[in-house]
DNA sequence: ACCCATCGTTTACGACGTAAACGAGCGGGC
DNA sequence: GCCCGCTCGTTTACGTCGTAAACGATGGGT
């Protein structure tokens, strides 16, 4: 169970964690019985994972279905609310993950760690959702993404003061721990997931360099092996960890004020 | 470094920066004189910032410049080489503020400095944008965004090597500060900018709150007054201060090799 | 005077999101 | 047994989109 390869990604799709899956479904014309919301959702987000966001239609997702576009109104308003709801399955995915608690049972670094990589997973496990979920605008301004869920921002901010951070200092923190999961893993997906523009590559022509004049970039062609190296999942480790160190100091010095603090 | 007024945010629309605007062109009726494809460009950048991404069509790009969709299809290949057009030119008004430097003359800080407010500036003048310079796919895996053009790319590289880092530290700045400039702008962009909808907010109702039950989220309706405080200034400044340490630290690590570093 | 390159327009087509009208099927009251 | 009305998917239709292709108009070089 624990993991064979030394450097593998905990986090990866087949990486042992508990998200990732929706709905099974089958192949398109299988689990013929009656529509519903969950079902639809579901449909949409392994379309979308497979065939990417801009490949997503109405008449398409109808078809996946084996039913006519028309039939997806009776259970969702329109394509943007589609959308959101599938931002918003995906995100419930959270919910159903084991490895994540919804409390700082085992304190409130653990809780964050647990979060931090269950939202990485589902994020690597649909590279072509999570921008939607990065970018679509939020319902409220306290919602901030990647944890677009009131049950979410409930459940970081009572676990974070349950552990003795102040208010603000919880808020604060929710703050920086958004903005540090969306950048990373934003970037993340960005890098990988797409291959070379996000749906419409005709046929033929793999690799049809576009090449511009890289003579005038000599570092970035002498670095090009290195910036092409993927260490993602240690990057987002270190970050991650920093993250944590520096709620720390804030949280302990609320504890123990020092005087004459020459910041703030 | 001593901001003028205590609160005021430097990098806001109307504040002193270099970049930001685009091209005039007055209303739609005005420039009359030939289309190219920077006016084009410009044009769309402006009806983005304007009307919202979604409004962007052929047709009315065309519209807003006088003439008809097809006209041009002469400029720009289809819709979304368009939108890449968009997003290089919106990254490229950072060649044009003189707040910005291409290299580090005052030391890499300042430049990272410069750098990061100049991108924030561009990300506040256009909140309609930015997301689109997040999450287009990049052209090459090492381009990364938001700064997706080679040649800061190269910049960014040279100022820190020339500085003293490493190849490899060079590199992992580079990433580190792409996921913080990503992750913290992106979140100010989408919690500001949009109202409340992309684009199609019909009319009428104002704010028919959708008020989904709040009374399971006690501790985000009691926060509610801090949750919508908005001090994204602050926040970065602080956030890239400590982006900055941490990248300090790595350097000077690496001029004095200590012997027995736990870590790598 | 003519030609042809440049540049904007017109026309046309298939796909999209979705409003509206339309059945097929079926379970319950009489 | 009959029929009603509800649920749920289909059909048809409309306006808009991106864009291919054919078509003027215009104007400088010969």
């Amino acid at each position: 169970m624990n993991e064979p390869r030394e450097d593998a990604d905990p986090d990866s799709p087949d990486g042992r964690g508990g998200a990732a899956t929706v709905l099974p479904a089958g192949p398109p014309g299988s689990g013929r019985a009656g529509l519903d919301r969950r079902r639809i959702l579901g449909a949409a987000i392994e379309f979308i994972d497979e065939r990417g966001l801009n490949a997503l239609t109405m008449r398409r997702l109808g078809a996946h279905l084996g039913v006519e576009a028309m039939a997806l109104y009776r259970y969702v308003p329109g394509r943007e609310q589609l959308l959101d709801g599938v931002v918003e399955s995906v995100i419930d995915e959270l919910y159903g993950d084991p490895e994540v608690h919804l409390a700082a049972s085992h304190g409130w670094q653990d809780y964050l760690q647990r979060l931090a990589h269950g939202v990485r997973r589902i994020a690597l496990a649909h590279p072509e959702v999570f921008p939607l979920v990065a970018t679509r605008p939020p319902a409220a301004p306290w919602v901030r993404p990647p944890l677009r869920s009131l049950r979410w921002v409930e459940s970081f901010l009572t676990a974070l003061i349950d552990s003795g951070f102040t208010e603000e200092a919880a808020v604060a923190a929710y703050r920086s721990y958004s903005s540090f999961l969306l950048g990373h893993l934003l970037l993340e997906v960005s890098q990988k997931g797409v291959k070379i523009s996000p749906e419409d590559r005709p046929e033929g022509v793999p690799e049809a360099v576009v090449s511009t004049d890289l003579t005038e970039y000599p570092t970035v062609v002498r670095l090009e092996a290195l910036l092409s190296l993927d260490e993602s999942a240690a990057e987002f480790e270190e970050a991650l960890e920093n993250l944590l160190g520096r709620l720390e100091v804030v949280l302990t010095e609320a504890r123990t004020p020092r005087r004459g603090d020459p910041r703030n």
